[in-house]
DNA sequence: GCCAACGTTGGC
DNA sequence: GCCAACGTTGGC
């Protein structure tokens, strides 16, 4: 679409963190469609990212916490609109904060696209000097949405093929 | 399982 | 608006 910034722009790339224990990769497999929406992020800089930049067609990397690997790639199929679960007392991600005619927390859906032929561990990443300034691999990092630059991508993707 | 590094909350 | 207290994450 014309006019429209963000639809000019060049596909970017990204890591979504998820505890397996919570919702993992076999999950996403199961799920109808392969899809789930991103829920429960409470973190305000993850949150900006989830609102304002991860754009439909985008590509992200699924990791597993627990595991500390990267396992697999989908891609993005909706983009930032009102988490859902905050509205919910009844939910664990309930905020009461944010309110329906303005929301604190955003999510972004998600589709699987493929699982990595092995997974990439953080262990193996770690000494490989492309990667050095990884997001992923700097000390205290936890956000659990971050940016993955392209050259960081395909050297992933190299890795496991 | 411990503890350092963060982010958030709340008292002042 | 500062900062101590607290909770959570993640490296080891």
């Amino acid at each position: 679409m014309l006019g429209c910034p963000r639809m000019s722009q060049k596909k970017r790339y990204w890591l979504f963190k998820s505890e397996p224990s919570v919702f993992s990769w076999s999950d996403l497999e199961s799920a109808p469609q392969q899809t789930t929406y991103w829920e429960g992020v409470r973190n305000y800089q993850a949150r900006n990212t989830l609102r304002d930049d991860v754009a439909v067609g985008d590509e992200v990397f699924f990791y597993h916490s627990q595991e500390k690997a990267i396992v697999g790639v989908c891609k993005v199929t909706r983009s930032g609109y009102p988490d859902h679960t905050a509205f919910d007392s009844k939910n664990k991600y309930y905020d009461p904060k944010s309110k329906k005619e303005s929301p604190t927390w955003y999510m972004v859906d998600i589709q699987l696209k493929k699982a990595l032929n092995r997974p990439a561990t953080l262990e193996e990443l770690k000494p490989i000097a492309k990667l050095k300034p990884m997001k992923l691999l700097q000390k205290g990092m936890r956000l659990s949405v971050q940016p993955v630059t392209e050259s960081e991508w395909q050297t992933i993707l190299k890795l496991t093929n």
